[in-house]
DNA sequence: TGTACATCAGTGAACGCGCGTTCACTGATGTAC
DNA sequence: TGTACATCAGTGAACGCGCGTTCACTGATGTAC
């Protein structure tokens, strides 16, 4: 088979479509994502997708493990401060991303054993860098509702770099 | 006129949209506030809500105004502390409301004068309490992600309010 | 090497849904003379 | 006190939209003999 005849390899529009959603979602953000749009994105009919997920959730899943492990890599092994500091830089850089993996799709987690394997694994590289279980939720709380606030506009800054660089000593 | 030949006072519908409106958002979240569904829930044709509102989203501010307006006061005048608890009190026990008032209808208080001014001032009382402005972020931004954290599932602990006590000391 | 066949990733039409919003309208209320 | 009239809060039909999902299907690929 010529890779040419079609657009994707074998087997690549399961990838394909996960790119394309991200790229919606970090275009348009959480709303953006529709099973029709990324399948339009990605030259496919919308019916093309139920080969590779079972439903939209399932995709949303997938795209949310993956942003998971990804996370888990700008964690890992970082001290308490860098971490926290990381964790902010990655919500303003990528809402979209963001708010799907700590959306209502995180509560469904039971159902997406992937994401709840890859959510498992950065939320314990969190804990692991704070002394003790409640310094780290409180660690966690302290990034995770600057990172809201900041995104949703509760708080504007003039200099978000500095603000947080000040509050995460 | 008497006040039994129509559902409502005269000019009572504007209260009744944003009180069942209240009723959907606490009972199915966020999403499940649609115009069509409020005005049906206040049992009144669909298009009756634009003689009061300009549209939807003017009907959500004045919403989030209200509950603003409220959540401020129940803010106002505590210590740090308490005033930490009862933040994250009432998120768990309305997330409806929580998620609205701090949704992408914030951004858009501009056009929202009622709403900017009762965001403000709930956001001063919080400033108000701390003893500086970065003390002030510092204990919003835990509180606030703690709510969320605890909201979208994320952490899971056996008892919240024991949890919520003795990280909010 | 050639041929019949199963597999399977795609297509396009369709179903049924709910949404925000506009439109021309009705009918009751309150007012001016 | 009675009557003509303006106001205005509501109605119901309609527009146009996009969504998730199902269905019967096509056509290319790889396989077994």
């Amino acid at each position: 088979m010529s890779t040419l005849d079609s657009p994707y390899h074998h087997g690549d529009l399961r990838a394909a479509l996960l790119d394309q959603a991200d790229a919606l979602l970090d275009a348009g953000g959480d709303g953006a994502v529709s099973l029709r749009e990324v399948a339009r994105a990605a030259g496919v009919s919308a019916t093309a997708a139920y080969r590779h997920f079972a439903d939209k959730e399932s995709l949303l899943a997938a795209l949310a493990a993956r942003h998971y492990a990804e996370f888990g890599q700008i964690l890992a092994g970082a001290p308490l401060a860098e971490m926290g500091r990381a964790y902010i830089r990655f919500a303003l850089a990528r809402p979209g991303r963001f708010r799907l993996m700590f959306g209502p799709l995180l509560a469904h987690a039971g159902a997406h054993p992937d994401l709840a394997a890859a959510s498992g694994a950065a939320f314990a590289a969190l804990s692991a860098a704070a002394p003790s279980p409640d310094d780290a939720l409180r660690a966690w709380g302290l990034v995770h509702g600057l990172a809201h606030l900041l995104l949703d506009g509760a708080v504007r800054p003039p200099d978000v770099d500095a603000l947080v660089a000040r509050l995460i000593a």
